[in-house]
DNA sequence: TGTGAAAAGCATTAGGC
DNA sequence: GCCTAATGCTTTTCACA
Protein backbone atom coordinates (compact mmCIF):
# COMPACT_ATOMS: atom_id res chain seq x y z
CA UNK A 1 0.00 0.00 0.00
CA UNK A 2 1.50 3.28 -1.44
CA UNK A 3 -1.19 5.57 -1.94
CA UNK A 4 -4.01 7.11 -0.50
CA UNK A 5 -6.99 8.12 -2.02
CA UNK A 6 -9.64 10.54 -1.02
CA UNK A 7 -11.89 8.37 0.77
CA UNK A 8 -8.60 6.51 2.51
CA UNK A 9 -8.09 10.70 4.08
CA UNK A 10 -11.72 10.84 4.64
CA UNK A 11 -11.45 8.35 7.04
CA UNK A 12 -8.08 8.70 8.50
CA UNK A 13 -9.51 12.11 9.16
CA UNK A 14 -12.51 11.17 11.07
CA UNK A 15 -11.09 8.56 13.07
CA UNK A 16 -8.59 11.03 14.61
CA UNK A 17 -11.07 13.12 16.05
CA UNK A 18 -13.66 9.86 17.11
CA UNK A 19 -12.50 6.28 16.98
CA UNK A 20 -15.60 4.81 18.17
CA UNK A 21 -17.76 5.22 15.06
CA UNK A 22 -18.75 2.07 13.93
CA UNK A 23 -17.75 0.61 10.47
CA UNK A 24 -21.70 1.15 9.52
CA UNK A 25 -21.79 5.41 10.96
CA UNK A 26 -18.11 5.52 9.30
CA UNK A 27 -19.57 4.07 5.93
CA UNK A 28 -22.46 6.02 5.79
CA UNK A 29 -20.17 9.58 6.04
CA UNK A 30 -17.76 8.62 3.44
CA UNK A 31 -20.62 6.82 1.23
CA UNK A 32 -19.80 3.54 0.90
CA UNK A 33 -21.02 -0.08 2.51
CA UNK A 34 -19.18 -1.16 5.70
CA UNK A 35 -16.90 -4.13 3.25
CA UNK A 36 -14.93 -1.07 1.57
CA UNK A 37 -14.47 0.58 4.47
CA UNK A 38 -13.52 -2.42 6.49
CA UNK A 39 -10.99 -2.84 4.31
CA UNK A 40 -9.57 0.80 3.98
CA UNK A 41 -9.23 0.38 7.77
CA UNK A 42 -7.43 -2.89 7.63
CA UNK A 43 -4.68 -1.46 4.94
CA UNK A 44 -4.43 1.68 6.79
CA UNK A 45 -3.70 -0.01 10.47
CA UNK A 46 -1.42 -2.80 8.31
CA UNK A 47 0.22 -0.15 6.53
CA UNK A 48 0.96 1.73 9.95
CA UNK A 49 -0.93 4.82 9.00
CA UNK A 50 -2.62 4.05 12.29
CA UNK A 51 -0.29 3.75 14.64
CA UNK A 52 -2.76 2.89 17.49
CA UNK A 53 -5.93 3.92 19.47
CA UNK A 54 -5.99 5.39 22.08
CA UNK A 55 -9.11 6.66 24.79
CA UNK A 56 -8.03 10.86 25.79
CA UNK A 57 -8.84 11.16 29.22
CA UNK A 58 -9.61 14.75 31.05
CA UNK A 59 -6.21 15.39 32.64
CA UNK A 60 -7.85 18.33 35.21
CA UNK A 61 -10.24 15.54 36.50
CA UNK A 62 -7.67 13.08 37.02
CA UNK A 63 -5.27 16.07 39.00
CA UNK A 64 -2.36 15.78 36.28
CA UNK A 65 -3.52 19.72 34.65
CA UNK A 66 -0.98 21.77 35.66
CA UNK A 67 1.33 21.40 32.57
CA UNK A 68 4.72 22.61 32.35
CA UNK A 69 7.49 22.84 29.10
CA UNK A 70 10.56 22.50 30.34
CA UNK A 71 13.35 23.58 28.23
CA UNK A 72 16.36 21.62 28.83
CA UNK A 73 20.38 21.77 27.93
CA UNK A 74 22.68 18.98 28.59
CA UNK A 75 25.46 19.17 30.51
CA UNK A 76 27.96 18.30 26.69
CA UNK A 77 26.30 17.36 23.77
CA UNK A 78 27.16 14.51 22.28
CA UNK A 79 26.07 11.24 21.21
CA UNK A 80 26.63 9.27 24.74
CA UNK A 81 24.88 12.08 26.55
CA UNK A 82 22.25 12.50 24.88
CA UNK A 83 21.72 8.72 24.66
CA UNK A 84 21.72 8.50 28.81
CA UNK A 85 19.23 11.30 28.58
CA UNK A 86 16.59 10.01 26.43
CA UNK A 87 16.96 6.68 27.89
CA UNK A 88 15.95 8.65 31.31
CA UNK A 89 13.17 10.26 30.23
CA UNK A 90 11.22 7.54 29.03
CA UNK A 91 10.52 6.26 32.13
CA UNK A 92 9.83 9.07 33.72
CA UNK A 93 6.13 9.17 34.03
CA UNK A 94 5.49 13.18 34.48
CA UNK A 95 7.22 13.75 30.72
CA UNK A 96 4.98 12.99 28.38
CA UNK A 97 6.98 14.08 25.91
CA UNK A 98 10.43 15.02 24.82
CA UNK A 99 11.28 16.42 21.57
CA UNK A 100 15.60 17.01 20.37
CA UNK A 101 15.00 21.03 19.21
CA UNK A 102 17.25 23.51 17.60
CA UNK A 103 17.77 27.09 19.48
CA UNK A 104 19.07 27.56 22.42
CA UNK A 105 18.39 24.66 24.40
CA UNK A 106 18.79 20.62 23.30
CA UNK A 107 15.32 19.26 24.47
CA UNK A 108 11.73 20.12 24.87
CA UNK A 109 10.10 17.93 27.68
CA UNK A 110 6.23 18.68 28.17
CA UNK A 111 5.78 17.36 32.13
CA UNK A 112 2.33 16.96 33.45
CA UNK A 113 1.90 17.29 37.22
CA UNK A 114 -0.92 18.19 40.00
CA UNK A 115 0.21 21.20 41.38
CA UNK A 116 3.07 23.65 41.19
CA UNK A 117 4.25 22.18 44.67
CA UNK A 118 4.95 19.22 43.25
CA UNK A 119 6.49 19.87 40.37
CA UNK A 120 8.82 22.23 42.37
CA UNK A 121 9.70 18.89 44.36
CA UNK A 122 10.10 16.94 40.89
CA UNK A 123 12.09 19.67 39.55
CA UNK A 124 14.57 19.11 42.39
CA UNK A 125 14.54 15.39 42.83
CA UNK A 126 14.04 13.77 39.61
CA UNK A 127 15.06 16.02 37.08
CA UNK A 128 17.72 17.18 39.40
CA UNK A 129 19.36 14.53 40.01
CA UNK A 130 20.11 13.95 36.06
CA UNK A 131 24.05 13.75 35.59
CA UNK A 132 23.12 14.63 31.86
CA UNK A 133 21.72 17.73 32.59
CA UNK A 134 22.97 21.06 32.39
CA UNK A 135 20.66 23.59 32.88
CA UNK A 136 16.43 24.10 32.85
CA UNK A 137 13.69 26.61 32.28
CA UNK A 138 10.37 26.50 32.91
CA UNK A 139 7.44 27.18 30.80
CA UNK A 140 4.29 27.10 32.52
CA UNK A 141 1.63 26.89 30.43
CA UNK A 142 -1.89 29.05 32.20
CA UNK A 143 -4.18 27.61 29.26
CA UNK A 144 -4.94 25.12 26.90
CA UNK A 145 -6.15 26.80 24.14
CA UNK A 146 -6.20 24.13 21.27
CA UNK A 147 -5.45 20.54 21.19
CA UNK A 148 -6.13 18.98 18.53
CA UNK A 149 -4.85 15.29 19.11
CA UNK A 150 -4.42 15.32 15.23
CA UNK A 151 -2.41 15.99 12.38
CA UNK A 152 -3.70 18.59 9.03
CA UNK A 153 -5.35 16.41 6.60
CA UNK B 1 -19.62 9.95 40.38
CA UNK B 2 -16.43 11.89 42.37
CA UNK B 3 -14.18 9.22 43.52
CA UNK B 4 -12.46 6.49 41.52
CA UNK B 5 -10.78 3.34 42.55
CA UNK B 6 -8.00 1.80 41.92
CA UNK B 7 -9.61 -0.59 39.61
CA UNK B 8 -10.74 2.59 37.76
CA UNK B 9 -7.44 4.08 37.39
CA UNK B 10 -6.07 0.92 35.65
CA UNK B 11 -8.59 0.94 33.20
CA UNK B 12 -8.03 4.64 32.44
CA UNK B 13 -4.13 3.40 32.13
CA UNK B 14 -4.77 0.61 29.88
CA UNK B 15 -7.28 2.79 27.30
CA UNK B 16 -5.24 5.56 27.34
CA UNK B 17 -2.62 2.98 25.56
CA UNK B 18 -5.08 0.97 23.44
CA UNK B 19 -8.75 1.61 23.32
CA UNK B 20 -9.37 -1.31 20.90
CA UNK B 21 -9.60 -3.91 23.70
CA UNK B 22 -12.78 -5.71 24.27
CA UNK B 23 -14.61 -5.31 27.20
CA UNK B 24 -13.59 -8.91 27.77
CA UNK B 25 -10.21 -8.71 27.09
CA UNK B 26 -9.90 -5.46 29.87
CA UNK B 27 -12.27 -7.37 32.35
CA UNK B 28 -9.63 -10.33 32.23
CA UNK B 29 -7.17 -7.63 32.75
CA UNK B 30 -8.77 -6.19 35.73
CA UNK B 31 -9.99 -9.69 36.77
CA UNK B 32 -13.32 -8.93 36.79
CA UNK B 33 -15.87 -9.83 34.26
CA UNK B 34 -17.50 -7.85 31.39
CA UNK B 35 -20.77 -6.44 32.95
CA UNK B 36 -18.83 -4.42 35.74
CA UNK B 37 -16.12 -3.28 33.85
CA UNK B 38 -18.59 -1.64 30.72
CA UNK B 39 -20.21 -0.36 33.85
CA UNK B 40 -17.25 1.66 35.10
CA UNK B 41 -16.62 2.51 31.62
CA UNK B 42 -19.73 4.06 30.91
CA UNK B 43 -19.88 5.69 34.26
CA UNK B 44 -15.97 7.02 33.32
CA UNK B 45 -17.21 8.31 30.33
CA UNK B 46 -20.39 10.26 31.94
CA UNK B 47 -17.88 11.66 34.15
CA UNK B 48 -15.96 13.08 31.80
CA UNK B 49 -12.87 11.23 32.73
CA UNK B 50 -12.54 10.06 29.29
CA UNK B 51 -13.12 12.63 26.90
CA UNK B 52 -13.12 10.81 23.28
CA UNK B 53 -11.29 7.90 21.83
CA UNK B 54 -9.18 8.73 18.91
CA UNK B 55 -6.98 7.13 16.39
CA UNK B 56 -3.59 8.12 16.38
CA UNK B 57 -1.76 8.48 12.81
CA UNK B 58 1.74 8.72 11.62
CA UNK B 59 2.91 12.01 10.66
CA UNK B 60 5.69 10.81 9.12
CA UNK B 61 3.58 8.48 6.54
CA UNK B 62 1.08 11.14 5.57
CA UNK B 63 3.43 13.99 5.05
CA UNK B 64 3.50 16.00 8.42
CA UNK B 65 6.36 15.21 9.62
CA UNK B 66 8.01 18.34 9.99
CA UNK B 67 6.86 20.11 13.66
CA UNK B 68 8.44 22.94 14.40
CA UNK B 69 7.45 24.79 17.99
CA UNK B 70 6.35 28.15 17.40
CA UNK B 71 6.14 30.78 20.40
CA UNK B 72 4.67 33.93 19.72
CA UNK B 73 4.18 37.14 21.50
CA UNK B 74 1.31 39.58 20.92
CA UNK B 75 1.70 43.30 19.86
CA UNK B 76 0.03 43.96 22.92
CA UNK B 77 -1.31 41.66 25.06
CA UNK B 78 -4.88 42.78 26.79
CA UNK B 79 -7.90 40.38 26.65
CA UNK B 80 -9.26 41.72 23.12
CA UNK B 81 -6.00 40.73 21.07
CA UNK B 82 -5.83 37.73 22.92
CA UNK B 83 -8.93 37.04 22.34
CA UNK B 84 -8.79 38.16 18.89
CA UNK B 85 -5.98 35.26 18.33
CA UNK B 86 -7.00 32.72 20.24
CA UNK B 87 -10.13 32.61 18.13
CA UNK B 88 -8.07 32.68 14.40
CA UNK B 89 -5.78 29.98 15.54
CA UNK B 90 -8.39 27.93 16.19
CA UNK B 91 -9.28 27.46 11.99
CA UNK B 92 -5.74 27.09 11.50
CA UNK B 93 -5.44 23.42 10.84
CA UNK B 94 -1.67 23.20 10.29
CA UNK B 95 -1.66 24.83 14.58
CA UNK B 96 -2.63 21.26 16.14
CA UNK B 97 -1.44 22.76 19.78
CA UNK B 98 -1.50 26.35 21.06
CA UNK B 99 -0.85 27.24 24.92
CA UNK B 100 -0.81 30.58 26.63
CA UNK B 101 2.23 30.47 28.32
CA UNK B 102 4.42 32.37 31.22
CA UNK B 103 7.50 33.80 29.96
CA UNK B 104 8.99 35.85 27.94
CA UNK B 105 6.41 34.86 25.19
CA UNK B 106 2.04 34.87 24.99
CA UNK B 107 1.76 31.72 23.02
CA UNK B 108 3.49 28.37 22.56
CA UNK B 109 1.56 27.01 19.11
CA UNK B 110 2.51 23.28 17.80
CA UNK B 111 2.75 23.13 13.97
CA UNK B 112 2.65 20.27 11.69
CA UNK B 113 3.95 20.65 8.24
CA UNK B 114 5.04 18.40 5.23
CA UNK B 115 8.35 20.27 5.13
CA UNK B 116 10.58 23.78 5.90
CA UNK B 117 9.76 25.10 2.49
CA UNK B 118 5.81 24.81 3.33
CA UNK B 119 6.49 25.60 6.83
CA UNK B 120 7.92 29.25 5.24
CA UNK B 121 5.32 29.08 3.29
CA UNK B 122 2.77 29.13 5.81
CA UNK B 123 4.84 31.81 8.42
CA UNK B 124 5.12 34.10 5.80
CA UNK B 125 1.00 33.84 4.85
CA UNK B 126 -0.80 32.67 7.27
CA UNK B 127 0.82 34.29 10.61
CA UNK B 128 2.45 36.88 9.06
CA UNK B 129 -1.56 37.62 8.28
CA UNK B 130 -2.70 38.11 11.93
CA UNK B 131 -2.58 41.44 13.21
CA UNK B 132 -2.55 40.91 16.59
CA UNK B 133 0.95 38.96 16.67
CA UNK B 134 4.08 40.77 17.38
CA UNK B 135 7.27 38.76 17.59
CA UNK B 136 7.42 34.91 16.67
CA UNK B 137 10.35 32.52 17.03
CA UNK B 138 10.64 28.97 15.44
CA UNK B 139 12.08 25.88 17.35
CA UNK B 140 12.42 23.09 15.27
CA UNK B 141 11.88 19.65 16.40
CA UNK B 142 14.42 17.39 15.01
CA UNK B 143 13.58 14.27 16.87
CA UNK B 144 10.61 13.33 18.34
CA UNK B 145 11.99 11.28 21.62
CA UNK B 146 9.09 10.54 23.76
CA UNK B 147 5.17 10.78 22.83
CA UNK B 148 3.24 9.11 25.22
CA UNK B 149 -0.09 10.54 24.18
CA UNK B 150 -1.44 10.13 28.06
CA UNK B 151 -0.93 11.51 31.16
CA UNK B 152 0.58 10.12 34.23
CA UNK B 153 -1.95 7.77 36.60
C1' DT C 1 -20.55 -4.46 43.43
C1' DG C 2 -20.30 -8.35 41.69
C1' DT C 3 -21.66 -12.85 38.37
C1' DG C 4 -23.40 -15.36 34.38
C1' DA C 5 -26.54 -15.85 30.68
C1' DA C 6 -29.50 -13.95 27.06
C1' DA C 7 -30.74 -10.33 23.49
C1' DA C 8 -29.46 -6.96 20.28
C1' DG C 9 -26.15 -5.11 17.35
C1' DC C 10 -21.43 -5.12 15.00
C1' DA C 11 -17.35 -6.70 12.78
C1' DT C 12 -15.91 -9.67 9.54
C1' DT C 13 -16.19 -13.01 5.74
C1' DA C 14 -18.20 -15.10 1.52
C1' DG C 15 -20.11 -14.87 -2.88
C1' DG C 16 -21.34 -12.09 -6.72
C1' DC C 17 -21.23 -7.69 -9.86
C1' DG D 1 -13.26 -1.92 -6.01
C1' DC D 2 -18.01 -2.18 -4.74
C1' DC D 3 -22.44 -4.48 -3.05
C1' DT D 4 -25.68 -7.59 -0.09
C1' DA D 5 -26.26 -11.18 2.98
C1' DA D 6 -24.74 -14.56 6.51
C1' DT D 7 -21.97 -15.83 10.68
C1' DG D 8 -19.75 -15.43 14.84
C1' DC D 9 -18.30 -12.02 18.40
C1' DT D 10 -19.14 -8.08 21.42
C1' DT D 11 -21.62 -5.09 23.67
C1' DT D 12 -25.33 -4.36 26.48
C1' DT D 13 -29.22 -5.67 29.41
C1' DC D 14 -31.32 -8.42 32.98
C1' DA D 15 -32.15 -11.55 36.86
C1' DC D 16 -29.91 -12.63 40.84
C1' DA D 17 -26.02 -13.41 44.71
Amino acid sequence: MDTLDKTDLQILSILQNNARLTTKELASQVNLSSTPVFERLKRLENGGYIKKYIAVLDAEKLNQGFIVFCSVKLSKLNRDIAAEFTKIVQDIPEVTECYNISGSYDYLLKIHAPNMKYYQEFILNVLGSINSLGSLTSTFVMDEVKHNYGIPL
